[in-house]
RNA sequence: GGGCGUUUAGCUCAGUUGGCAGAGCACCUCGUUUACACCGAGGUUGUCGGGGGUUCGAGUCCCUCAACGCCCA
């Protein structure tokens, strides 16, 4: 076995064996095995792997591979989205380096350029997540914009047509005007700006009147159709019922009341823009108010605005104002917060636009999507996104579905040339209204969402009813970021409940986003990016793996720090290391057996116990989606107690002549590692693969050994209370020494005392190989005074230390010490002198109280005595 | 305006059936004993945000206040 394990070397070629052999293909299982399924949060074939993407891959990972080795039919179903903007955006990027645009070459051209770009760039993504160690059964990799997969778009969308749950009309959508698209509620962001409110003079037509009114866009003024007050407002009642003119185009318009005109807003009186905003949107549907639309597609000005046409909104802003000042119109301008909404993509204002888009009815969608979870059918943890995901889906809008783009799902709707309007899973001949042969397909594609939306079972091959449908619909867990919840997370569980009368999947597990070190979000132009590509290739795959999982808590955002990675790269050193420690010493047998419980010494009866606590602890941490804390778990058992203790006194034994401890020894070695190679598997699995293979007597991989259970007969309390007291006593002889700074080559003869001694001193072994004790032999008479003395519980070492122990000190050092004891007595004896405490508190812990008062006292009792004899 | 989260050592964070406050980094002192310097041994570090309540017992459960962050409107 090497001295290090050559990560760089090895990531690759494991992973390569892996799916050589078929061990990611749920066939792996016999095939009456139940299944396991993951459908992969789809990244976009634009993705660059980020940190999102390292954190799902780990965590989606850890759980198909724990339940692989539970002899599950694993089937993790990979896949990428066509992402139907950022695609577009980047072949059209490539076509204005080339001197073109996409309406110079045609959809037709365009859409051929873009497969060209997908097949030559959109692997990328894939090769990336095969790197962070995804055992995906990568014949089964699944394109959004895949044929099959296109057949179950149709197919949707056919369905909600015939239901009615589809229409498509002219409404007011949010309208981004750079990419020339609509985009849905949830694409837009909500920012708070610094801005204006400008005050002007609304003129009552035939009078010198005006009322003042307030806003944050002027130039919408040039749309305006009506004045709104409060029906209640003295101060404009008189002008209810009467005619406003528009500045500069002296169009008339009501003044009307509503009672939602906040009177304590602005001035109190309220300019009604139907075609731009969607509150006046309502209150103009209310009023049977006109609708203007002012605007052109790329948010220049049209005819309606008068002079103004052709102006850029902002331009025309500027202009308006300025002219409106000149006519003595304006009143004044004031520092003002605007929420302004913003494109997700690129941050560029968004405008409420009238366009005529594709609409899709949510309410009796999401009425089954509430059902789903309120009944339990499905479950979300952390548990409190729940309450998120009612509040959105309880007041959910109908999902604008239309794009005016060319990259994607094109809508199955043909027009003849009347208007009818034909929808349909195969390409029309004619008009299913008035069988028109004149038919031309809707120029516009569906949201990128609508398909993702379908993907636990779009993947699968639905709309046909495919063999894998079958069995492996439902999908068991959807793990996903929490920041798309709405996006995709409840589209799903719509979807899958109104198309197939099935839940998606039982669990949907959300994780929080990775920032950097000190909780800012990671950019590109912050630097403060950690490339996981980079990490992977300075501290390995695995590092960076058990780092995601263990570094957090669940649904939480994560601070991701490199000295995070870097300890985690030094704990898989540690890990081959004590690996290399245990296979190097099991002599040339080839197989072990475990002693059977009664017969392993303390060390040994201790650690199977404590290993068996943490199967046990791991097991019901998974199944409660802890994944952290089980991977803290083993770390730490591993560590801190396996090679810290056990591993150097097993020594003792493996180095000795007694030749069936050294094949217990060896046998208990063997089994922790075994062991946690398997519990570690999941979080790390190409370190724990690399190991396996050195074990001897092993199955043919790791990846597909049977995931461990724990064994109660090896749980042992009496070996646990021996051991902690031996360890306690060790740490102190360390200390001791440390204090008196006694060369750590020097070897010592100690002498026990107390009820425990003669059990202290069977394991001299133990004390000479860890704190350098020659030997332990039971206290005959008085205590010597040149003596340093450790106690714990029943039992108390001396050190005679001659000339090195300076008694004023150790005086000192036992004195706080007994101060420590007598303040822990107090403490146990006040609860036990509690009768509610004894009466009421379980009677373990009760039990456990006692045990430690009574041990607490016998080390104060052996402290005072020792005072007593320094005098 | 409504909802959620966070607040624990100098920094970054764990701590889920309520039962003796933890880790990493940083810092101090030792040490290269054939698994490991990507190491080992020892040490220093706390008003678990404030207040109230439930309980024999609260970092943990409930109420309330504050600061910061996020989501929805």
């Amino acid at each position: 076995m090497p001295k290090n394990f050559d990560f760089r070397e090895a990531e690759a070629r494991l992973y390569q064996w892996w799916e050589k052999q078929g061990f990611f293909k749920p066939e792996i299982a016999p095939p009456d095995a139940k299944p396991f399924v993951i459908a992969i949060p789809p990244p976009n074939v634009t993705g660059e792997l980020h940190q999102g993407h390292a954190m799902f891959v780990s965590i989606e990972d850890l759980m198909i591979r724990l339940e692989r080795m539970r002899g599950k039919a694993a089937l993790w179903i990979p896949g990428t989205d066509h992402a139907g903007i950022a695609t577009q955006l980047q072949v059209e990027k490539m076509l204005t380096k080339e001197g073109l645009n996409r309406r110079d070459i045609g959809r037709e051209k365009f859409l051929e350029r873009a497969w060209q770009w997908k097949e030559k760039y959109g692997g990328a993504i894939i090769h990336q997540l095969r790197r962070l160690g995804a055992s995906c059964d990568w014949d089964r990799l699944r394109f959004t914009l895949d044929e099959s997969l296109s057949r179950g778009v149709r197919e949707a969308f056919v369905r909600l047509w015939e239901q009615g749950l589809l229409y498509r009309g002219p409404r007011l959508i949010n309208w981004s005007p750079g990419l020339q698209t609509a985009v849905s509620d949830l694409e837009v962001e909500y920012e708070e700006e610094d801005a204006f409110l400008y005050y002007f003079k609304y003129r009552i037509a035939g009078t010198d009147e005006f009322i003042p009114v307030a806003t944050t866009r002027p130039e919408t003024i040039l749309g305006d159709t009506a004045v709104a007050v409060h029906p209640e407002d003295e101060r404009y009642q008189k002008y209810i019922g009467k005619t406003a003119l528009v500045p500069m185009l002296d169009r008339e318009i009501p003044v009307i009341a509503d009672e939602q005109v906040e009177r304590e807003f602005g001035t109190g009186a309220l300019k009604i823009t139907p075609g731009h905003d969607f509150t006046d949107y309502e209150i103009g549907k209310k009023h049977n108010l006109p609708l203007i639309n002012i605007m052109n597609k790329d948010a220049t000005l049209n005819q309606h605005a008068g002079p103004y046409a052709g102006l850029d909104r902002d331009v025309s802003r500027q202009k308006l104002w300025a002219d409106m000042t000149a006519a003595g119109l304006t009143l004044k301008t004031e520092p003002y917060k605007r929420t302004t909404p913003r494109s997700q993509r690129g941050g560029e204002i968004v405008e409420p636009l009238l366009s005529e888009q594709w609409f899709v009815k949510m309410e009796p969608l999401a009425q089954k999507a509430i059902d789903a979870v309120r009944n339990g059918l499905i479950k979300i943890v952390p548990e409190r996104f729940e309450k998120v995901y009612y509040n959105w889906l309880e007041n959910i809008k109908d999902w604008c579905v239309s794009r005016q783009l060319w990259w994607g799902h094109r809508i199955p709707a043909w027009y003849c040339p009347d208007g009818h309007i034909t929808v349909s899973r195969e390409t029309p001949t004619q008009c299913a209204t008035c069988g028109s042969t004149d038919l031309h397909q809707d120029e516009d594609v569906l949201d990128t969402w609508f398909s993702s939306g379908l993907w636990p079972f779009s993947t699968l091959g639905w709309s046909e009813q495919t063999p894998d449908l079958l069995r492996y619909y439902p999908t068991d867990v959807l793990e996903t970021g929490y920041d798309i919840l709405f996006f995709w997370v409840a589209r799903m569980i719509m979807s899958g409940l109104w198309f197939l009368d099935q839940i998606p999947f039982h669990t949907v597990y959300l994780h929080g986003l990775v920032r950097d070190e000190h909780g800012e979000k990671m950019s590109k132009t912050k630097g403060n990016v950690i490339d996981p590509l980079i990490v992977m290739d300075k501290y390995s795959t695995d590092a960076l793996r058990f780092t995601l999982l263990t570094g957090g808590s669940p649904g939480n955002d994560m601070n991701l720090a490199e000295s995070q990675i870097e300890y985690n790269r030094n704990f898989g050193n540690k890990l081959w290391q004590m690996s290399r420690f245990v296979i190097t010493n099991l002599g040339d047998q080839s197989s072990f057996s475990l002693p059977s419980p009664e017969k392993l010494d303390a060390p040994s009866a201790w650690i199977m116990s404590r290993l068996n606590t943490l199967v046990s602890n791991v097991n019901r941490l998974y199944d409660s989606h802890q994944f952290g804390e089980g991977g803290r778990q083993i770390r730490e058992f591993l560590w801190d107690e396996f090679a810290d203790w056990y591993v150097e006194i097993s020594k003792n034994a493996l180095y000795g002549t007694d030749q069936d401890a050294k094949q217990d020894t060896r046998a208990v070695l063997l089994t922790v590692i075994d062991t946690c190679l398997r519990l570690l598997h999941p979080y790390m699995p190409f370190i724990t693969e690399e190991i396996w293979s050195y074990l001897p007597n092993r199955e043919s991989a790791l990846i597909i050994a049977a995931f461990p259970q724990p064994d109660s007969r090896y749980l042992n309390e009496g070996a646990t209370v021996i051991m902690d007291q031996v360890r306690d006593l060790i740490v102190k002889l360390r200390n001791t020494r440390v204090t008196y700074n006694v060369d750590p080559a020097k070897r010592i003869q100690a002498i026990a005392e107390g009820e425990s001694a003669p059990r202290i001193a069977a394991l001299a072994p133990i004390f000479s190989r860890l704190c350098n004790i020659e030997s332990i032999s039971i206290l005959n008479g008085d205590s010597t005074a040149q003596a340093a003395a450790v106690v714990s519980g029943d039992a108390t070492l001396y050190l005679p230390l001659a000339g090195m122990v300076d008694l004023s000190a150790e005086r000192e050092r036992l004195s706080k010490e007994l101060g420590t004891i007598s303040a822990q007595i107090d403490k146990t004896e006040k609860n036990l002198s509690n009768e509610q405490f004894v009466s009421r508190a379980k009677p373990e812990v009760v039990e456990k109280e006692r045990a430690k008062l009574a041990d607490l006292k016998q080390a104060q009792q052996s402290v005072r005595e020792r005072l007593a004899a320094l005098g």
